[in-house]
DNA sequence: CCGTATTTGTCAGCTTTCTTGACAAAGCAA
DNA sequence: TTGCTTTGTCAAGAAAGCTGACAAATACGG
């Protein structure tokens, strides 16, 4: 039931009914990999004879390959295809505060090879020590033409239309152009985007198995040194007007609560993400900003505070059942505003989650309005699966498996 | 960039080019009409014999009318096209506490005629009141088989497999299946919705106007005895995945704030709804939900507020200026949260925008995080718009001239 | 070892639609 | 009236789905 926009319309041509049918048919192998052609007809419910002149098309681009003959129970044994992955290579970039982490992975997501650098204080030379090793890793691994391209993965705002990096806090960079000097350095495509939106892209094309459904309305959410969610509604990742979209961690649950970086009070981030899990360990309030120094300045990390809360340290524990209650009152708010199908949980404190639980859980289903939406699964994501690297994959993935736009 | 499903897929076929094709021309003269086929086959970029037997087959379905030729400064004049709108009616219901309006309407939303009852304190009473009524209206003001069907907006939760009302806090109805039972009634396709969405209908398919631009992402957001929205993204409304999306009134803005019907404390919608309006003016607190009944005995309403305010009454004014803060800080959590291009505001207080703009805007501008998201434009839509009826409408309308969905 | 049944993959002919180019119809201006 | 321009239509060609038939490949039973 969508609105054609009729000043921005995408006319079919004569082709278009091939472009969606072969797309579909990437997308089943892809999904249901190996199959063979008379699989495929039957899963579309179409006749074998329209299934082998798209397959033929799209083994000649090179994004299928027939693999060898499957079993039958009788009858002739069927050629099966697989899609192309692995040599086609995309470079995977995760740039966070503390450190920058590259990965040569293949289309499926796997890791070739990784490496990691600190992250420079300044953009320029963060884009030349990338595009160094870079080429160093395309040169070891990689024949020539077998990267499709780079995924960069930063904490911050992007703007997709230019591929700006337009304001990253915690990094302490505004408006810089991130994408076009990398791509100019390493003379491959590169796509920019916000964290929390790869962690959710990596959910949906990079997903291992948890295949079981609904990956068409999810919200994926990071708390770390801030709190994002990445929202996915239809299959669709919803970017917002000004690619400002997602920014759940600064919806208020009390007017006047602790101090938040980004100078209001009381907002969801300034409850529950890393800074504020340390600080109610440490029982600091975090009312103005100086505070977060002082917290710094502890150099504990929330990884700290669960290993003491797993070694017995009660005030450890408390801390992080606390802040579990917060995040449950947050994720309420998300359940609330768009009854997504499946909450996922990333950072560092989803290691912790059997501590937690219970306290997430209850303050969900304290604020939800429906049974129904009460119990929306809320699904940890460890920190060590590397989500935000399997999600800068995915922005190179993506493109090529993605449905073409109609209408 | 969507993500084709790989379980539940909409494969093209032979005619799907032609399908798509033809809803554009049919978008196309909704929005330029009168429009000529050459004009039409400039917009779409497309030769001229391409748009003749689409427009043919429109006219055939009856959606499209051959009207007067039109003027053209050389060369032979060109035959103006219609949406087939005069003779093409819907029945448009809006059912709220205090009274349901019935309106008959053309597909441009134009009214026919119009009734209003008491709504009926059991559901099935007011199956039977609509179903009196609207056959009166049909005989009276419609030619046989030009009713295209019933658009139904409650205010509650509608699922939208079964058409059933799961629950109507405001009437106190639960799980009740509308729907069908009017469909029994009448004999004519029934289109039930919660009223947010429905507003949010309203200004995407029966928007005067002001097809300015960016109709593709906003939010409608009602102030009325509860507070919902109605979100657009993609030219799509979200319902989310069990018809629950939406719900942003029960996002908490304090969360030891005043008590709402929903059970928990410090709702938006405690702080904004039409009882909160009235018991700030009455100078009342809603620790209790009992205090609610308190307020409704006053029999004052937000329309008395404003009058008063505007009669020169200070505490009126004062009321109405920190309810108009309290909205602002909820809008920001929707555009933190999607971003969207703009967020209309309806419901009764929406006709004293003048007064309360300033701290709408400003508590708006105070919890966004860019620039771009503080200067979202929020725009007011009187309550004599009758914005729910053009959005039950809607229901019947937006099928008709929906994209086809493919992939 | 051979014939039958079954399944896979391909292909030729048909239909439908876009695409292209040509043409008649309709109107204005000189 | 002639020439020019614009509109709407149509026929022929190309591309893709659809249909039905057929060869290839394999298992099974005798």
């Amino acid at each position: 039931m969508r609105k054609i926009d009729p000043r921005k319309f995408q006319r079919a041509t004569r082709t278009t009914t091939k472009d969606i049918n072969r797309q579909i048919v990437l997308n089943l192998v892809r999904e249901y990999q190996p199959i063979s052609r008379a699989d495929l007809a039957r899963r579309m419910e179409v006749a074998r004879g329209i299934v082998t002149p798209l397959v033929n098309e799209l083994i000649e681009q090179g994004l299928l390959l027939e693999g060898a003959t499957g079993a039958s129970p009788r009858g002739r044994k069927p050629t099966l295809l697989h899609v192309r992955s692995h040599d086609r290579l995309t470079v995977a970039v995760d740039v966070r505060l503390s450190e920058t982490q590259i990965m040569l992975a293949d289309f499926s997501g796997r890791a070739l090879a990784t490496e990691l650098l600190a992250t420079p204080a300044k953009p320029e030379a963060l884009v030349q020590a990338l595009a160094l090793r870079i080429r160093r890793l395309l040169d070891a691994h990689a024949a020539d033409g077998e990267c499709q391209g780079i995924g960069l993965v930063v904490p911050g705002m992007v703007d997709r239309t230019t591929g700006r990096l337009v304001n990253a806090p915690t990094l302490g960079w505004r408006d810089v152009d991130l994408g076009t000097a990398l791509e100019e350095a390493v003379e491959l495509p590169v796509h920019v985007e916000r964290d929390a939106v790869a962690c959710a892209l990596a959910q949906m094309w990079m997903g291992q198995g948890n295949t079981d459904s609904s990956q068409d309305s999810y919200a994926y959410v990071t708390f770390s040194d801030g709190v994002g969610a990445g929202i996915v509604v239809g299959g669709n990742v919803v970017r917002g007007h000004r690619d400002a979209a997602g920014e759940f961690g600064h919806i208020p649950l009390s007017l006047d609560g602790p101090a938040c970086l980004c100078g209001s009070r009381g907002c969801w981030e300034a409850y529950t993400s890393n800074p504020a899990v340390v600080a109610r360990y440490l029982g600091r309030e975090l009312s103005t900003r100086e505070s977060y120094a002082e917290v710094r300045k502890s150099r504990l990390t929330v990884a700290d505070v669960i290993a003491r809360a797993r070694a017995g340290d009660t005030a450890a524990r408390t801390a992080l059942e606390a802040t579990g209650r917060y995040m449950g009152l947050g994720l309420a708010a998300i359940v609330n505003a768009l009854n997504p199908a499946r909450i996922v949980v990333g950072g560092e404190i989803a290691a912790a989650w059997d501590l937690i639980r219970l306290q997430v859980l209850e303050a969900l289903a304290e604020r939800t309005l429906t049974q129904g939406a009460a119990a929306t699964p809320v699904i940890p994501e460890p920190h060590d699966e590397q989500t935000r690297l399997r999600g800068a994959a995915a922005l190179v993935v993506a493109p090529v498996f993605a449905a073409p736009n109609i209408g």
